[in-house]
DNA sequence: CGCTAGCTATACTGATCGGTGAAGTCAACG
DNA sequence: CGTTGACTTCACCGATCAGTATAGCTAGCG
């Protein structure tokens, strides 16, 4: 039986969708065959099916729980942060990127998927969500004295550093973009 | 005879290089197969491969031209711009942001290919030259008087905006880039 | 005239793509 | 005991992938 959502996902989901987060990061997704996945999953192709139904909806379900764990980290974060907060999310994206992949797995899809895939609506949700959440946490942060832009304003600090990841030499975009965030903030207060 | 330097290209190999731009920029590089490419262009698989030898190369060539075109009518706008002569780089990718295409087809592409991929070299290249001249240009503009890490804000806001182009809802986030930047020149001075 | 460059047309290769069918194993559970 | 769910094995489907072979056409040029 085909569980997407609700019941709990069985062994061979998880490890599925651990192998597909491993290549898909790291290659794409569109060069990554369902073949290698079962493979590296150590799962056969039939399980893969009869678990997800299709490539895209597993690439759904990877975006999908992608988000979820990173959402859940910064939550975390955000119940020990020290102020101001919104350094929290720049954060959790410097945590992401230890395990390695080009760039934000998120604006890749973005780049690679096709209009209508139900991939796409996971990416913007997360990226809405996000910018939501930075100009929430200003907000709080500066008890609402913030300026009107400056949520905008560290998003777009965010995403520059974010989408750099994996391109530029040595230089690291992401902890340059916090920094400046960190004087925004303290400029602001 | 195959030439992809030094002679000036054949018609054929202007066509496929029109047909493949619009392909990969708006379906991404790996879901366009050699054969759809040679049929939008209305050319021979054969030419094709005569041309570029490889789709690798083609795709190469693709960014190479996509480069140079951006740089070209980057140093147009900087020749009659007004001051600061740093957001000449802003409007350069608000214009080509008119012709369609899922976000930065530098970002997409470095995404998208595999390391030792001889077109990651030109994005590469090409984020490596945008970042190098945002910071000349903010040093000129502000008499070498700029704070020294002002070239990469403005850097970091520019790279989020083009990052967010065709993920997000009508919002425009480049053109609050361009706007933050303004503002960040204007305080500097 | 003959040579060459740029091109067309068509047919083909082996590999891989996403996805399916059929049959069987095994443990948990009533 | 029988049923059910998760899984395996393996063969198979049509389509598409990147890339090649063979042959012929046409215009420019010496």
């Amino acid at each position: 039986m085909l569980r997407t959502q609700t019941t709990r996902p069985t062994p061979g989901a998880v490890k599925t969708l651990d192998a597909a987060e491993r290549l898909f990061s790291v290659r794409g997704i569109h060069a990554v065959g369902v073949e290698v996945i079962a493979t590296e999953a150590g799962v056969t192709k039939r399980t893969l099916y009869d678990r997800f139904g299709s490539k895209d909806a597993l690439v759904e379900a990877y975006l999908r729980r992608r988000h979820e764990q990173w959402w859940a980290q910064l939550q975390q974060r955000l119940a020990c942060a020290a102020a101001p907060a919104v350094l929290a999310v720049f954060d959790a994206y410097l945590a992401a990127s230890d395990h390695p992949g080009h760039g934000c797995p998120f604006l890749n899809a973005a780049g690679e998927l096709p209009d209508g895939h139900p991939g796409l609506q996971v990416v913007m949700d997360h990226k809405r969500q996000v910018r939501e959440e930075v100009g929430r946490l200003v907000e709080v942060d500066l008890a609402d004295a913030a300026p009107a832009e400056l949520g905008e304003h560290l998003f777009l600090l965010l995403e520059g550093g974010i989408a750099h990841r994996g391109i530029d030499t040595g230089v690291d975009h992401l902890r340059a973009a916090r920094a400046l965030a960190e004087q925004l903030m303290a400029a602001a207060q």
